[in-house]
DNA sequence: CTAGGGTTAG
């Protein structure tokens, strides 16, 4: 944006009364423009005049913080506001320690601090978890006399949240004279952040009076926690107690969307916001994109990007991650060309997405290229995420010896369980016993209370045929309590979602479910099917036709009308016999079936699949 | 001049 009209003006014909001017100052010319002013009219030291001046170079998007703190500087006795001021500006920079500098300047100076100052220092301090400092902030709060000004009692409460001390914030909060709604709802997401959701709701119940806010606290703290139920439950609520949705509570229901895979609610969510006027702003575009992504419909997701006018970064990346997990990397890249042409810095997430898009289409020289042009053109260093990325990259493209030579030789970190996954993953899909066994066992050592690990080493010994070793993975599982996640498939109809546990029979319709799902596997049986039954998989204890996929598909057919799209997602990767069993039952029943797993998508559809058995 | 609640990989 340029504002020439009312800049120039001001230049050509400077103003008589500077003060009156600095208020409305739009840019730096303008204001150093005015200071001239100010020095020709003597009121150089002037608090109320110098203050306003300082105020629009420290706070403002426009502005020059280092410019305010020269003007600062030689002010001959700046008082509190402009304390204040300089104090917010350095915290808008996440300058923590030149906040508590200030702040001891104006002690120094005998300036005393008011209820404005505290707010910003008790924030500087949690920039880098400064308890201590911390502290003594709070002792200062009480020594000049705020316990009983909202604003800093509240920054404490936050505070001592964001350090994950509870027994301080609640210290906090019972001695608050008067609690207001922000004083409760930092309160919940303190508790969520904590994992104590049941804690958090009790404290949303104890409220005296709730506003959006603290809904959307209660509905967010849910979502974290994959609580989705119990989200819709108040958002239902929500709607019938007349409480306005505004934009946050509309992100916080659309994020659970996302992580459910439960489309016709977000698709209602997208239309209320598009019919109640709310205000679209890049974060919740981008929240909205990244749920169509994550839903499976893709081709909205790009319609809803392209028609944005205006694109954050973030909006950028979650449109290339979306397109990278529907193994659309030609596209993907395409887009990031874009981004570059219209100029938008790239940064390590756009890298992550790009290099993802890569490995799930199998676009090793691209992806190769991509890794040096972020550090060699964009100045970015790899993190550990994105040599995880290569290895996954080269080794599900079978070069074994490069992903492994990332992990041991090229990364300047210690690999992560997250990398060796990937490489585990990728000597199991290319049967690499040796390899996959060295680091397979790493890896279990590396994240011992993670189930998928220990599956993953079991499996790949049960791919080589070594059932005894099979045998002892588990084992070593159960000796150590560690337990299975189940696998979950859950699909949505006309805005019902039903789950699916494997082997479970307690679904009111169970009898009609599995004499569909006998169908099914008949059908494709007689067109080539063979249950793979060598193959130990995540949910082996269940009888392999009765995995929770193959639930949800027979409930799929037995639902929906011939010819209509059945969207599935699921907690866990989908296993080769299921994937197998999914590309025959979309040729058999001429349905395209679109399975959201722990990865990526996979659209089958007339026997094959988008990920081109690639995953 | 001040506080709480929303998006970003595998």
């Amino acid at each position: 944006m340029i504002s020439v009209p009312i800049s120039s003006a001001l230049v050509a014909a400077p103003p008589c009364n500077p003060v009156q001017h600095l208020d409305k100052c739009s840019s730096m010319a303008e204001v150093k423009q005015l200071h001239s002013q100010i020095i020709r009219l003597g009121l150089s030291s002037d608090n109320d005049v110098m203050g306003r001046a300082i105020k629009f170079c420290a706070l403002s998007k426009s502005g020059d913080l280092v410019y305010a703190y020269q003007l600062f500087d030689k002010m001959p006795h700046p008082d509190a506001f402009i304390y204040n001021i300089l104090i917010r500006g350095y915290l808008q920079c996440h300058l923590a320690r030149e906040c508590l500098i200030l702040y001891l300047r104006m002690l120094k100076g005998s300036v005393l601090p008011n209820n404005f100052t505290f707010p910003s220092l008790v924030r500087a301090c949690c920039i880098n978890d400064w308890v201590e400092e911390g502290r003594q902030i709070h002792a200062h709060v009480v020594k000049f006399g705020f316990l009983n000004d909202g604003f800093s009692q509240n920054n404490l409460l936050y505070m001592y949240v964001s350090f994950g001390s509870l027994e301080e914030a609640r210290r906090v909060f019972d001695k608050m004279l008067q609690r207001d709604v922000v004083s409760w709802t930092t309160l919940i997401s303190g508790y969520s952040q904590l994992g104590l959701v049941n804690d958090a709701y009790e404290v949303f119940r104890s409220m005296p009076n709730r506003n959006s806010g603290a809904w959307n606290a209660m509905i967010a703290a849910y979502v974290e926690h994959n609580h989705f139920h119990e989200a819709f439950g108040l958002f239902n609520e929500m709607r019938t107690e007349n409480i306005e949705l505004d934009k946050y509570v509309i992100a916080s229901m659309l994020s659970g969307c996302t992580k459910l895979g439960a489309l016709e609610q977000g698709k209602w969510i997208h239309g209320y916001v598009n019919k109640n006027g709310i205000e679209m702003d890049t974060k919740l575009a981008t929240t909205i994109i990244d749920m169509y992504c994550k839903c499976g419909w893709l081709e909205k997701a790009i319609e809803v990007f392209i028609g944005l006018p205006s694109k954050g970064i973030s909006t950028w990346n979650c449109m290339i991650g979306g397109l990278a997990i529907h193994g659309r990397g030609e596209v993907a890249i395409e887009v990031f060309k874009n981004m570059e042409k219209e100029m938008i810095a790239p940064d390590n997430i756009t890298f992550l997405n790009v290099l993802s898009a890569c490995a799930h289409s199998g676009l090793v020289e691209t992806g190769r290229h991509y890794f040096k042009h972020m550090t060699e053109v964009h100045g970015l260093e790899p993190r550990m995420e994105h040599y995880g990325c290569m290895v996954d990259l080269l080794g599900r493209a079978g070069l074994l010896e490069e992903a492994k030579n990332i992990v041991e030789e090229e990364m300047p970190m210690e690999a992560d369980a997250r990398v060796l996954g990937a490489l585990v993953g990728a000597c199991k899909i290319h049967g690499n016993i040796e390899l996959g066994e060295k680091f397979g066992k790493r890896l279990i050592e590396l994240d011992p209370d993670n189930s998928g690990r220990y599956v993953l080493l079991a499996n790949l010994y049960a791919t080589a045929g070594k059932w005894d070793d099979v045998v002892k993975i588990r084992r070593l599982m159960n000796d150590r309590g560690v337990k299975k996640a189940p696998g979950l498939s859950v699909i949505e109809m006309e805005g019902m979602i039903s789950e699916f546990v494997a082997g479970e029979r307690d679904h009111p319709e169970s009898r009609e479910i599995y004499s569909k799902l006998d169908e099914m596997l008949e059908k494709i049986k007689s067109v080539g099917y063979v249950p793979n039954t060598d193959i130990e998989e995540e949910e082996k204890e269940k009888p392999l036709n009765h995995h929770s996929e193959k639930l949800a598909i027979a409930f799929g057919l037995l639902k929906t009308k011939p010819g209509q799209t059945i969207r599935i997602s699921k907690n866990l990767r989908v296993c080769r016999d299921c994937h197998q069993a999914s590309k025959l039952i979309s040729k058999a029943f001429d349905r395209e079936i679109i399975v959201r797993d722990r990865n990526r998508f996979h659209h089958f559809r007339n026997g094959q699949c988008s990920c081109n058995d690639f995953w």
